[in-house]
RNA sequence: GGCGGCAUGGCCGAGUGGUGAGGCGAGGGUCUGCAAAACCCUUUACCCCGGUUCGAUUCCGGGUGCCGCCUCCA
């Protein structure tokens, strides 16, 4: 079985995994800051197909970059008065901390540019003896476009009707076309020997050398924002390309969509980034992960309260569903057709590009279909045992954490049993209990009295045969 | 100015040449002391104008609008 993955390069559908192996590479940040909610986006959403594939028994090298040496990074330091590196190790400790927060994954390497200089060299000077790069006499190193007929493919482009830069310099370069491989450094800048001299590397030569480091068979899958199709992933084809014709670089390319707000792109330089642990800590990570899988990820999606909180609730009916079957010991042969059934449906999905939305519209038409028999029938609700581990097994791949979903905890309050979730006061206990007696006394003008309390309090009760729960409920999933 | 992408019901969002994906919300019901939760019913859409077709939301052409890239950017 192979998988379908959309081209942006030729716009055509590209089968992978014919071999059972498949190696993405994806470009990861550059650490000078927090990323933000939409930098997240390809990492939570590569994160969940490399799990998928790895479910699918696919082997699967998985590797995302850090660009741990550029002018953002120098220039950042240096507002500060510290080190680069100082700025490098706080910006990925920072990013990891943001990711593990969201339930993303590491890949299986995560390479820094920094690490890679001698790859780099040996790609430029490549490069310069075929005749694609030249040096100029200030020590920088030039890719030379014009060199590269190609160039242009990736982004429909022609090189010919490319704007130039307002002020029409060119420098060093023979074309304002032409981009840096190599970066002669200032005396006080971090700095590496070459054969040119001391200086850096530019930023797209860094791909180039860890796709091949990492990936020596090609990537199958290299992906990225829209936005950095160009020039980043124009110049790094052109890099791999020009210097090993004969090689495959990339046999897909993936770009995704901006999450923008409101209309906008969110991006560093707008001003308008949301901070990925305030999100988190007032939506849950799971209503994320809900918001960006319900969109396909090839296309924009856009960050707003209003969603993020719908979000929350589609999962919470999710959790509420499963926790009602999961205790299920045995499989009716309704749930069995289900859990084929979804099964079925999430791999076709899957396979399909990686179509999420779709994944988990199938669980949710078999939630509802579940959902009508257990309500004609409650006895049933004890007999979907394949269908809760269908719906553990989509709902794992695609990064949710149905363990997470809050446990159930019971205590006796003034001889009252009550059963909540998260964390409660004491005092809502009390009311609970209290408006239990009162109930039991059929002193309902008491008893909605105390409800009402609760409310005002972002509490709700939920009376079942087993007695009254507490749940939290007060417009978002936590205070 | 150049290149690319997208326009779907109250909102969010898949998809398809011909029997309403899914979610959220709203209204009505079943259940409940009343609620909540759950379930049922209703809310039957595909930007505009042409064309191809027995038939187009889906294909083609034109238009409009929005977004992205052309400079650092996931």
């Amino acid at each position: 079985m192979t998988i379908k993955v959309r081209d942006t390069l030729t716009g055509g559908t590209v089968e992978l995994g014919e071999n059972g192996r498949v190696g993405i590479y994806v470009c990861g940040p550059t650490v000078y800051n927090h990323i933000h909610i939409g930098n997240s986006r390809v990492h939570l959403f590569w994160d969940v197909a490399v799990r998928y594939l790895r479910s699918r028994d696919y082997e699967v090298k998985f590797v995302w970059n850090i660009t741990d040496i550029e002018d953002k990074i120098i220039n950042k330091a240096n507002e500060e008065g510290v080190s680069w590196r100082e700025i490098v190790e706080r910006y990925t400790d920072s990013f990891h901390e943001r990711l593990a927060l969201l339930g993303v994954g590491m890949p299986d390497v995560e390479p820094r540019a920094t690490e890679h200089i001698p790859e780099m060299i040996r790609i430029i000077e490549e490069l310069i003896e075929k005749g694609h790069a030249y040096p100029s006499e200030n020590g920088d190193v030039y890719y030379a476009v014009e060199s590269f007929p190609e160039y242009g493919a990736l982004s429909n482009q022609k090189p010919s009707e490319m704007r130039e830069t307002e002020k029409g310099e060119t420098g060093h370069k023979k074309s304002h076309l032409d981009f840096t491989l190599w970066k002669a450094s200032k005396p006080d800048e971090p700095s590496w020997e070459s054969p040119w001299g001391d200086g850096r590397p530019g930023w797209h030569i860094e791909c180039s050398a860890m796709v091949g480091k990492h990936l020596p068979d090609g990537a199958d899958i290299h992906g990225g924002g829209t936005d950095i199709r160009f020039p980043h992933h124009e110049n790094e084809l052109a890099q791999s390309k020009g210097a090993y014709p004969e090689h495959e670089f990339v046999r897909a390319w993936c770009h995704h969509g901006m999450v923008r707000m409101t209309d906008e792109k969110m991006a560093k330089s707008i001003g308008n980034v949301v901070d990925i642990k305030d999100v988190v800590e007032r939506f849950g990570a799971d209503a994320i992960r809900m918001w960006l899988l319900q969109s396909h990820y090839g296309g924009p999606v856009d960050f707003s309260e209003k969603i993020l909180d719908e979000k929350g609730r589609s999962w919470e009916r999710l959790v509420r569903f499963y926790g009602q079957i999961s205790p299920s010991k045995i499989s009716s042969e309704d749930s069995a057709r289900l859990a084929t059934g979804l099964l079925e449906k999430f791999d076709e999905a899957m396979r399909d590009d990686f179509n999420t939305p779709e994944a988990i519209a199938a669980v949710f038409e078999a939630v509802a279909e579940a959902g009508r028999a257990i309500s004609a029938n409650p006895e049933a609700a004890g007999e979907f045992a394949s269908l809760a581990d269908a719906i553990e097994e989509v709902l794992t791949i695609l990064g949710f954490e149905l363990s997470a979903a809050p446990e159930e905890k019971a205590a006796e309050v003034d001889g009252v049993s009550v059963r909540y979730s998260g964390d409660v006061g004491e005092g809502a206990l009390r009311l609970v209990a209290g408006r239990e007696k009162a109930r039991k006394e059929r002193d309902f003008a008491a008893a909605d009295g105390l409800r009402d309390e609760l409310h005002s309090g972002g509490w709700a009760v939920e009376d079942t045969p087993e007695g009254p729960v507490l749940v939290r409920r007060d417009g978002g999933l936590r205070e």
